[in-house]
DNA sequence: CACATCTATGCAACCGCTTGCACGCTTTAT
DNA sequence: ATAAAGCGTGCAAGCGGTTGCATAGATGTG
């Protein structure tokens, strides 16, 4: 039916192995053997089976990237699908595929099915889905988590933005700015990287801290912000966990007629596409999401290549500094 | 090293075939036996080799998903990504893989692989990329394409949104809603989507057509659209080819102090997560990217298995009121 | 009771490629 | 001249399953 190498020998006049070695580049083949080789697999149109290369070779040509998504939402974050693209860019480099899996409320099947029944060289993992007993079942395969996992028991490898300091770099922007009152909002406290980008706000912080957690919804930042912008001590400024709730403050502001950025100043985290052209247009610190998926996809075949490559890595985030916090004139 | 298949049936203390019928759930077997063999797979944790299984079936149990993107932005563009997700989920069930494939400028190379080299059971195309030299190449290969194809030589299956009766709907309310020169913003007139948007909208417009075209940037919609809104006769009304698109035209509108919805009603094909927070939020032609996904990886799934299935599916949009056009009290 | 039929399982070939080993022929060293 | 080393290629045994065919025992039929 299809193609096969014995074909492409027969036709070439050589042994299946002679072409096998040509197509691998292995051993030392005179150039004459090759040329015939190259011309005979042209002429036959042959595409080498990956499944039978994969079996004989024990190497699947396939990296997993894991997503833990309930909803199509969560599953379209923007933070996902631009790791992925570097990701596959890496991955189409090393000749590699990508195959994506949603893990959630499986319990750690779907990774363990990817591993176990040979579909992947190695994994990319969500830092939700990672816990001890998988870590166990996960042993010494290859593995990279994107972002910091939310438990480190047992896990030795991971990629993630530094949110600490995106904070820190936030915070210490709008005190230039001269703001003193700076607030934190919105987040799920149970998310690790809320965790840290508010312990990096506290640290920052000289004044009184407030830390307003919402549900990550524009609607429940507005609701819950509401109020306290209007008390008389309200916060001068406030550093946002994502889009949403600085569109909810944006909102709230907007209602109160409250001055940005004189009045108040947002900085955000995440820089959305549309987050330039917000009334006024949005401070951000900005996480390369690019840079991390690629950083991510390297370390992880750094891992397949020699089983080694035990890493944290951790990335800057970058301050863009636009209208919603710049009050003083340059 | 792994555990195979015949350590379970020496384990079990049958033959190998009749482990692989357990498993397949093929001929009449004994009670007795599959619970015997059931036990040993547990006791060994045994996974079957899913490369073996492939090979040895014919099956490659993927599908792949075929992007065309040359930028991070595109690759996360959010129609992309959720559809994904509903493929992902209907693969899931099926039990199979879904690898995705950023095809930009291989020039399908990256689509003949997937099928030669074994890799996948089927494809999902994206509209930008099929041409007739390609679709020879893929022959009767199992394919769907999500989205309407630029050409259509050659290509027989396809799940796409009706993008003219979205157009149509769009115009409709605007009528309804008395506004009387309802003009067309953005999008790239190459792109088929738009050309279909834009037909839709000629088609139901009963005054004199306007189509401003932009290169797909806010920028780049609020400065095309700013000197017409001074004319004197500017349009009344505008259906946008995309969030962009009407987010340029907002801050358009703000900025010469056009009252939205009394003076000026905008309608916006794509539900972005954001959309509902502008100022004011905004009326759209919702895609259910869900269902697109979904009947997408069916159709292709009928296809596999099959081998029929040469059908094309036009879902229809839906339209969700909300400020920005709704001029009349209810 | 002999023979046809069916059921449950084993046997072995095969899927298409990789790779360790062997072998014959050159080339180099002694 | 002869042994050692090196090069290019063939042979055949896997890789870990699936599956058509064979077979032995169980069941049914006249």
């Amino acid at each position: 039916m299809a193609v096969t190498i014995s074909d492409v020998a027969k036709l070439a006049g050589v042994n299946s192995s002679t072409v096998s070695r040509v197509i691998n580049g292995k051993a030392s083949i005179t150039q004459e053997t090759k040329d015939r080789v190259y011309a005979a697999m042209k002429e036959l149109d042959f595409h080498p089976n990956s499944l039978a290369r994969s079996l004989a070779s024990g190497l699947c040509g396939a990296i997993g990237v894991v997503v833990d998504a309930r909803d199509a939402e969560a599953f379209s974050n923007f933070f996902f699908s631009r790791s992925l693209f570097a990701i596959e860019q890496v991955a189409q480099e090393k000749g590699y595929q990508v195959i994506i899996a949603n893990g959630a409320q499986s319990k750690g099947r779907t990774i363990e099915n990817l591993m176990k029944e040979r579909k992947v060289d190695g994994l990319i993992l969500p830092p939700t889905t990672v816990n001890p007993s998988l870590m166990e079942t996960v042993g010494d395969f290859p593995y990279v988590v994107l972002g910091t996992p939310d438990t480190l028991r047992g896990v030795t490898c991971w990629v993630d933005n530094n949110n600490e300091q995106g904070s820190d770099l936030a915070v210490h922007h709008l005190q230039e700015q001269g703001y003193q009152r700076i607030a934190y909002l919105g987040g799920n406290q149970k998310r690790g990287f809320t965790i840290r980008r508010v312990r990096g706000y506290k640290k920052a912080i000289s004044g009184e801290e407030l830390v307003i957690p919402t549900d990550g919804t524009t609607e429940n930042a507005y609701s819950s912000v509401l109020e306290i912008l209007k008390t008389k001590e309200r916060p001068d400024a406030f550093v946002c966990n994502d889009n949403m709730a600085a569109f909810g403050l944006l909102k709230a502001c907007k209602e109160l007629k409250i001055q940005i950025p004189s009045e108040m100043g947002i900085v955000a985290f995440d820089n959305y596409p549309l987050a330039e052209y917000t009334d006024p247009p949005l401070t951000i610190v900005d996480i390369d999401t690019g840079m991390l998926g690629d950083q991510t996809a390297q370390l992880l075949f750094r891992r397949i290549d020699k089983r080694s490559g035990n890493q944290q890595i951790m990335l800057s985030t970058n301050l863009i500094v636009r209208e919603s916090s710049e009050r003083l004139a340059k």
